[in-house]
DNA sequence: ACAAATTGGACCGAATTGGTCCGCTATAGG
DNA sequence: CCTATAGCGGACCAATTCGGTCCAATTTGT
């Protein structure tokens, strides 16, 4: 089983990238080139942290979008929120009308427990932590290169 | 955003309705018809639980299923994972190699982070517990109103 | 031998998701 | 003033996945 969608996926490495340099305006082509993700893809999941307030967007020819606010005051499971919607571990703590019908559950109380704490674990970490530990391009340095992320692509997964 | 499927939902309700009485040799259309699920999916779930190695099935007449284990030594990650596969919050801590093609993600070795605090939120609770504070009702008694869940579904998401 | 069960697999229909595209608005520069 | 650029807000399509059902086979008790 898979927790995040692969959009709240995407999501977070956009705003990863964005967080990998605060001041820069970048545009949509300019972040999906940079994370080698489809453009249109990128367009709309910068629009979802927008409307969450997450990015702040300017319009016009020299628009684009930055950090709204700082990375490290950004927590994951704000983004991820932004682009898949708050947080459930079941349907009923989702939509509780229709849990009435289907199921006879003793075990609901439980669920809250466990959400807490996947919630917990994703508002732990911010967004400056995903960029830091492998420095993104932090003082007007050139991007990451499709070539480094090969590299860096291959962990990951094992603790 | 939802965590686990209806599939894996309901694979915990059954399994803790046979972890209601564990001496009891329960037919598939039996737990079905106490957990106001389907049949045919009921009986889906158990062989998946049976396959898993956490339910005991026997066959013929006065087959049924019954719990392999004690209630207190069987986790919901151990069922969860019986249903959905394991847990892993990204695509790519499940299937690795299309990583590589796809992203760059310093982003990553976080992940790993948080999908061990979600299997270990999993683990932590065993199918015992999902059962007693709330005392079955085997035949004919109440269900659980709706009134009352409305109340524990509400919590979770914000940090 | 028959009936009641599980087993394993195939199978379909539908809901959700990922992804694209459109027309619109706004801004900067010539 | 006009044009090019870039975000905005949808609608929209395609496809994968998921939930659910069904069937043939096997096993076992009466």
């Amino acid at each position: 089983m898979i927790i995040l969608s692969r959009l709240a996926d995407y999501g977070v490495i956009v705003a990863t990238c964005l967080a990998a340099d605060r001041e820069r305006q970048a545009t949509a082509s300019a972040v999906a080139a940079a994370t080698q993700l489809p453009r249109a893809t990128v367009a709309k999941l910068l629009k979802a942290l927008a409307r969450a307030g997450l990015v702040s967007s300017t319009r016009g020819v020299a628009g684009g979008y930055r950090l709204a606010r700082d990375p490290a005051a950004i927590s994951l499971s704000e983004v991820v929120a932004a682009i898949d919607g708050n947080i459930g571990l079941t349907q009923c703590s989702v939509h509780v009308e229709d849990c009435a019908r289907t199921n006879y559950c003793p075990t609901r109380p439980h669920w809250a427990a466990i959400n807490n704490a996947v919630a917990k674990a994703l508002a732990a970490i911010a967004l400056e932590e995903m960029v830091t530990p492998y420095t993104f391009a932090p003082p007007g340095k050139g991007r990451f290169t499709p070539a480094r992320r090969e590299k860096i692509a291959e962990p990951g997964v094992t603790p």
